[in-house]
DNA sequence: AGGCGAGGACGTCTT
DNA sequence: GTCCTCGCCT
């Protein structure tokens, strides 16, 4: 932050802060709104003819008349009736700085979008006066259709309610030229960027493969979250990379982005803070318009985007930045929590107003992850409180492994959803690293559990999806190299890397793109026969598809391209199993296009977007990350993998120690929160890490689970039956007693003494050990046992054979491995499934 | 051009 | 242990 001085100094005001007129009035009583004092002064000029803001006292009058519930406000405000008075007091606050602090579950998205629907219905502002900022594309369409509930169409007028991103990209389309773009700029995404680096670390004379272009891009990408340009790199961080000339390597890739008219994302808000660094003017016209600033999950942002709204916040004192501080989990990738802990500071006489009553979950849920959050020291401080019932105590298990825990977590959803007929689409897996899922996807195939999983590969990350994309960008925009690149050659048409390196050379040589470059090689003799003659034809293609534009539907238009470009067919006679999923994406792309207007619509949609959402048909169990699960709830919540190293991250605490405990924490405080009435927290005392089985410690966290809230749960251990002593009550019917009856009996005891014990236990034998051997000798032979037992009553199947499976249907063995079989199925597609589950077709 | 072996990563991920 | 990428060999 500091490095950015010069960006500060002309953005913000935190040195005349004292000087502002800042009035606070008392406590609980909307401010009076801040005449700018420091800044020019607002003009109307060019605003519609209806009485605007700043507010003038009458105005005023009214707020703080409906704030203390004297008088009904003269607008009819129907959208404020349910609200809390902290919510209300939140939506009323319209004048001057607002920090929201909002808990988990304690109605933030309401606030924003009822406090945008007050601005309007208020006329305080048109729509096209309010800024309104989100990170993922998913909250900010989830905002306009909730403000669209609420205001109706008067949401279609607000071109300002979106991520930081698709707002930077709208602002700097318009003044392009002013920092040495075009209008028409691309923007890159990851690949392109790498494979961008990677020509930049190649021309500067550098090893590549010293010199990794991935590492290169996260330290670039690093920089530009904390808004720094290549001259404002710190020496001492630029020497990590290619001995000292990593700021050296960022300034050429900019360059070469500039070359391009290309952006990556993290220019689309570093060019905007440059822009509106050297162009006082055209930051002006931007503070005077944005009367009201709203931002969702505050303490999400990084420097460059704290930056960006200090200058437009300038204009006008009415910003309303929401957050939870105990939620701020993306500290690895630029977030600053530090932004909403000093937002007061920032922005003189905020009014600091906290929702902290709970809509979502039980007492003891909440009581569990206050305890837990309390333990972190930078805290703003909150306490989250319900009215609703204490519900049941977060339970704590003890299971031997990842696969037991896998297992029991699998057994206590099928019991449960036989008990009481719990929806499975309301219960989640949480997992701290991704790994982790592994065991449970295994389990519950078997199982029959439907499933889903969330984040995964992301539509957009998909080799055929950029590949279509690209096809489909040069048509649009042929000057755009790096997707001419990424598919001259794709399918293979005998363009190899030599015939591609002089068409490169050509461009760079005569400062052209490309496709120019391709027009021009084509009319010599320079490359071989073959490769000139299919170069020719894919551009005379280009030429024709681009002749289509106007005249075809875009998805009609597609289709064709990938049709007559060979792509489809290329996958076609790819015989690899993935080849008809892919296929399939292809289709859905399509199908997706659909949605816009024209070719161009959806390219800049595409550009900015990286997913699509996962349809959420049918009944199924979520699995997905606690930085995954963010945002969303669940009736049940399942919390695994609860052990030191793995969580906390041991290269969390390594690499930022307390504060990086802290985060871990939050992530914990995060997943907890999730879950409205049932959380379930698990460790094992083993796990498979790396081919390595491990022994493992309880995570700390456990213990700072307040004891009020939680209760032990019984566990089914391959060593020792059950946890003695405790009277949980979930164990279950399933795998036979008997088969543990003679292994050791684990004691274990969530009161300290007892955990000490089990955790001195552990300690004194830190084994690690093979499971393979481990089978041969003692130890978990029951895990032996029940793979011979449920598989020894038929011969293992063999690579083709045909099998039917009682819920996946029939389908071909594709691969064996021991007891486990990949079945290609006709209609769940491939699974791994143990032969005990299917029979011979 | 395709296939296979070596070598590296292997924490969370949005735009 | 397993996946992915890269480069070299066929």
């Amino acid at each position: 932050m500091a490095q950015s001085g010069k960006h500060l100094a002309n953005a913000a005001p935190p040195e005349d802060a004292d000087e502002l007129p800042f009035d606070l009035p008392p406590a609980g009583r909307p401010q009076v709104p801040a005449e700018s004092a420091g800044s020019p002064p607002v003009s109307n000029d060019d605003d519609p003819p209806f009485d605007l803001p700043p507010a003038h006292p009458a105005r005023q009058s009214i707020s703080a008349r409906a704030l203390q519930g004297a008088a009904p406000a003269t607008t009819p405000t129907p959208y404020l009736d349910g609200l809390n008075p902290e919510q209300r007091a939140a939506v009323e606050a319209l004048d001057g700085p607002v920090l929201v602090l909002a808990g988990a579950g304690t109605g933030k998205t309401r606030v924003l979008t009822t406090r945008i629907a007050h601005i309007l219905a208020t006329h305080r502002a048109f729509p096209g006066q309010v800024l309104s900022v989100t990170f993922t594309n998913k909250a900010a369409r989830e905002m306009k259709e909730r403000v669209g509930l609420l205001v109706g169409g008067a949401v279609e007028g607000m071109p300002w309610l979106g991520t930081f991103h698709s707002i930077g990209v709208k602002i700097l389309r318009r003044h392009a030229e002013l920092v040495g773009l075009k209008s028409g700029f691309t923007i890159l995404d990851t690949d392109d960027q790498i494979r961008l680096l990677k020509q930049v670390i190649e021309v500067e004379g550098l090893d590549k493969d010293r010199w990794p272009a991935r590492q290169l891009a996260g330290l670039i990408d690093g920089w530009k979250n904390r808004g720094l340009v290549p001259e404002k790199v710190p020496a001492g961080e630029a020497f990590g990379f290619a001995a000292g000339k990593g700021a050296q390597l960022y300034a050429a890739y900019q360059r070469r982005l500039k070359e391009l008219n290309a952006c990556d994302f993290g220019d689309l808000l570093l060019e905007n803070i440059r822009l509106f660094a050297d162009h006082p003017d055209v930051l002006a016209d931007y503070q005077r318009r944005f009367r009201y600033i709203l931002v969702d999950e505050y303490q999400d942002t990084n420097v460059a985007q704290y930056l960006w709204l200090r200058l437009l916040a300038q204009g006008s004192p009415n910003i309303c930045c929401v957050g939870d501080d105990d939620q701020s989990i993306y500290g690895w990738r630029g977030a600053e929590v530090d932004n909403i802990l000093r937002f007061e500071k920032d922005f003189p006489g905020a009014r600091v107003i906290r929702l902290e009553r709970n809509y979502r979950s039980t007492g003891h849920i909440l009581g569990a992850a206050a305890g837990l959050i309390s333990a972190n020291q930078g805290r703003l401080g909150k306490t989250l409180f319900t009215d609703g019932e204490h519900g049941t105590k977060v339970t704590v298990t003890a299971v031997w492994d990842d696969e037991e825990e896998a297992r029991s977590i699998g057994d206590d959803i099928e019991a449960m959803q036989k008990r009481s007929n719990q929806p499975l689409n309301e219960v989640a897996i949480l997992v701290r690293a991704s790994f982790q899922m592994r065991a449970f996807e295994d389990r519950f195939i078997t199982l029959g559990l439907p499933y889903r999983v969330i984040g995964g590969p992301r539509f957009y990350e998909r080799q055929e999806i950029k590949d279509a994309i690209a096809y489909l960008e040069i048509t649009a925009n042929p000057a755009n190299d790096l997707k001419f690149e990424r598919v001259v050659n794709v399918p293979k048409r005998g363009l190899g890397d030599t015939s591609v390196k002089r068409v490169h050379e050509l461009g760079r040589a005569r400062s052209i793109p490309m496709y120019q470059a391709a027009q021009l090689i084509v009319e010599t003799e320079e490359l071989p026969g073959k490769a000139r003659k299919s170069l020719t034809d894919l551009l005379a293609s280009f030429e024709r598809w681009r002749g289509h534009i106007r005249h075809m539907k875009h998805t009609e238009l597609a289709e064709l391209i990938l049709d007559e470009s060979g792509y489809t067919a290329m996958w076609q006679a790819d015989k690899s199993p993935q080849a008809q999923s892919r296929l399939e994406n292809l289709k859905e792309l399509v199908r997706f296009m659909h949605e816009f207007e024209s070719l161009e619509g959806f390219l800049e949609h595409v550009s900015l977007v990286m997913d699509v959402d996962q349809a959420g048909d049918g009944q199924r169990v979520s699995l997905m990350t606690l930085h995954g699960a963010k945002g969303l709830e669940f009736e049940v919540v399942y919390l695994p993998g609860w052990e030191e190293g793995l969580f906390p991250h041991q290269r969390s605490l390594d690499e930022s120690g307390q504060a990086g405990l802290e985060e871990e924490r939050r992530l914990a405080y995060v997943g907890l929160t999730r879950a409205k009435r049932i959380a379930k927290v698990s460790f094992a005392q083993n796990r498979r890490n790396r081919g390595l089985y491990q022994s493992a410690l309880p995570s700390r966290f456990v213990d700072e689970l307040p004891e009020a809230h939680v209760e032990v749960a019984e566990a089914k251990m391959p060593f020792g039956g059950a946890y003695q002593n405790f009277g949980g009550t979930f164990g279950r019917a399933g795998y036979g007693r008997s088969r543990f009856d003679e292994a050791e009996p684990f004691e274990g005891h969530y009161d300290t003494p007892g955990w000490q014990r089990a955790q001195e236990r552990t300690r004194e034998q830190p084994t690690k050990w093979n499971p393979a051997d481990q089978r041969k000798k003692r130890g978990p032979q029951t895990i032996e046992g029940e793979l011979v037992a449920s598989s020894s009553e038929q011969a293992s199947y063999k690579r083709g054979e045909r099998v039917t499976h009682q819920k996946f249907g029939t389908g071909t063995v594709t691969d064996v491995d021991g007891n486990k079989l990949t079945i290609e199925f006709d209609e769940a597609g491939r699974k791994r499934v143990v032969d005990s589950f299917v029979d011979r077709a």
